[in-house]
DNA sequence: TCCCTTATTGATAATGGTTTTCATTATCAA
DNA sequence: TTGATAATGAAAACCATTATCAATAAGGGA
């Protein structure tokens, strides 16, 4: 396993897209990668600020806002008034493609990767035949199943 | 085919639920009734407006809140700032289930009821399995793909 | 290594969709 | 018809996100 110099795998494609490399891109780019939970920009900001006082909410939202435009990350809206993000793939595909489930009671998240072959293969039957018909290029998509978790029926 | 007193489907869900039949309300319902497409608040506000000039914007938050809460109409993120809402099902099935295509692009929503019937088919059994495995209630789910479409793409 | 161009940043104000407030009005069961 | 109370409109408040702008830092070339 390599030893070198950490993170370099992201540098790249951000100088292929022309941008440049930053110690805050790095550390958000690095909280991100450190969760499994869905974060919004200012859990984001909270989390990067130990290592980065100085850091501004502003950066937080443009850097996001870049990492989404180049693939590397997505935005989610489950419902709770803010926008949510979350790494599309690490380096070595530590995390993997997944859908949700969202309670629209607590608005807790639930990543499930069950059934997710099944799924992956109409997706892609379906992405075919949608790109053809309707002249649309599919960069990925979005399947989230809204209703009430086992918390929330309890009570 | 009934040609009695019309829109009187939902006037028995509202009551149901405690709520009031008002005129509001039903305006607001007709509109979303009446279009294929995906309405802002701001849109059925001023769509509203002809038929019931003194109507407030907050009422069409409040009802579109109330509606979507009762299952009536699905409240849509397609990522362009403001929600958008359409109706589940009229009164006699004139909209069917369907899916997105959302151009990241301009914005563009395409509905397609393409391929409907094998997503429907592996949904219910992934339904299935998830409810069980997570104890979730599902209630309803979300299709969405995204990426460029054939407008954006010439250019 | 130093310079220079310019992308990036932090602080702050502005924006704009949505929600809240509150006094007035309308619904509907009795 | 009446009374309890849900619903409404107008306006202000809210708050996540974006724009502004002067200061700073990245990085290609000398
Ligand atoms: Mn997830
Ligand atoms: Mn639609
Ligand atoms: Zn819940
Ligand atoms: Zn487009």
């Amino acid at each position: 396993m390599g030893r070198g110099r950490r993170d370099l795998w992201w540098q790249g494609r951000l100088r292929g897209c022309g941008y440049r490399v930053t110690a805050g891109r790095e550390i958000i780019l690095d909280a991100l990668t450190k969760t499994d939970k869905h974060l919004s920009a200012e859990d984001i900001y909270l989390a990067v600020r130990k290592a980065c006082p100085g850091i501004g909410l502003a950066t937080i939202y443009r850097t996001l806002e870049i990492l989404v435009e180049m693939g590397l990350v997505f935005k989610f809206d489950f419902g709770d008034g803010r926008a949510r993000y979350e790494l599309v793939e690490g380096p070595n595909k530590e995390v993997a493609h997944h859908h949700h489930l969202v309670c629209t009671n607590c608005k807790r998240v639930i990543d499930y990767t069950d059934f997710i072959e099944d799924e992956i293969e109409l997706l892609a039957k379906t992405e075919k035949g949608l790109s053809k018909k309707y002249n649309f290029d599919i960069k990925n998509h979005v399947i989230q199943f809204y209703g009430i978790c086992g918390n929330c029926s309890t009570k």
